[in-house]
DNA sequence: TGGATAAACCTATCATACAAAAAAGCACAG
DNA sequence: CTGTGCTTTTTTGTATGATAGGTTTATCCA
């Protein structure tokens, strides 16, 4: 694996550039095709590479899903709590809606604006949808910050954190609770439009603490 | 990979448990003993597993590595600057030493005072030591944040940023500049000690600016 | 030139074999 | 009964060869 490393720096491949394929590798390392494989098989799974059947290795770019997965390895071991994950998500996201605010460009802005005015339109109707907007909205804010890091992290926690938001959503039982979660949204995508970072982090505060709150009558531990 | 870790849940496996032998696995799913290794290869890439020569396939304990691989790649790919990896660290460094100002035990405070004597005591002689008191000492505020999620991502963000440490420590030419950065850490020490997260909150903000000040002049982009 | 077809290439999986390391079993002395 | 050293067994690591199935490339013809 380290050399296989070494070969995409030395070479300076970027994403979606293709790999020697794995008998020539193998000769040139001389080592045998099965050694190679899995070397190759464990970059995929880092997804630093991309692998398929018929088709040479590539090189791949960031991913949330390795990342989840060990993240829920290390919950899963440790038996944490929701809430130390959320104390993770909300301390990244935290920052991320901060950056947003400050880096934000106008078609990321107008985009929340109309995720927000979707989740209103959808509410009572499609929860499915309201949470493939939510996920969109967070992940938006990430990508707004700038930073690629805080993408791939929050998303790895969100994949990870998506059991607990039907939980959620259907522990907010009145219209009114419902409409308020939505309203939150909106006063974060405001903030953020409005370019006002200490507006957009309390709004973000007061949606973590919403959702703790919601989740800790739900019973969640 | 999938089956394997449906296995570890099912059987609710801890770490150090082992699973079954590769043979035995492949014989139960019906498929060749080469599938089997390259999923466990995947996992141990993950460090979801350890294998090991002889021995079986044993459920490991979260490490940073895998999680740094990624990071790093991430970083690669995108082209991150220092800056933004910093940003990160501080970030969550920023939470970690508030959590840890509340959750501490008297063994971890006494460690980070002696940490930082060493560190006074190693001055001017041992950069090496210093460094990895000071690796210690940051990976002990997040073991006393009490939440390993913090001590996964800032340990895997540790091995990205060890090559500018040095850069770091040697920018700091005079002896006053380096007696003051472990003064800085005095001050992060003494808050926890004193159970005042404020108080540690603003030595590491006052940590990070001066270390990204430092950087910025020895033009680390 | 464009598109269909064939060839070459490559990965996915399987089976088998043997080396190397670890684990288990066992005899034996104390 | 216990611990120690040796032997056997188990298990993983690596290599090789083969086949199926997918992808890419080359070729040919209208």
């Amino acid at each position: 694996m380290a050399e296989i490393r070494k070969f995409i720096h030395d070479n300076e491949l970027k994403v979606g550039d293709v790999l020697p394929s794995e008998s020539r590798f193998a000769t040139q390392l001389g080592i045998s095709r099965t050694v190679i494989r899995e070397a190759l098989r464990g970059l995929a799974a880092l997804r630093i590479l991309e692998v398929g059947n018929g088709r040479r290795a590539r090189v791949a770019g960031p991913t949330a899903e390795a990342l989840a997965a060990i993240v829920e390895h290390t919950v899963y071991t440790r038996q944490l709590s929701v809430a130390q994950v959320q104390d993770v998500r909300r301390t990244l996201e935290m920052r991320t809606v901060s950056l947003a605010a400050l880096h934000r460009n106008d078609r990321q802005a107008l985009e929340m604006l109309e995720l927000v005015a979707g989740m209103e339109d959808a509410i009572e109707r499609d929860s499915h949808r309201i949470r493939d907007l939510d996920i969109r909205f967070h992940e938006l804010i990430a990508q707004a910050s700038g930073n690629p890091i805080y993408s791939v992290l929050i998303n790895s926690f969100r994949i990870i954190t998506r059991k607990t938001w039907d939980i959620g959503w259907h522990a907010r039982g009145t219209p009114e609770a419902r409409l308020e979660n939505i309203k939150c949204h909106e006063r974060i995508a405001r903030a953020i439009t409005a370019r006002d970072p200490v507006r957009a982090e309390a709004a973000m505060s007061e949606h973590f603490d919403s959702s703790f709150m919601v989740l800790l009558k739900a019973g969640v531990n």
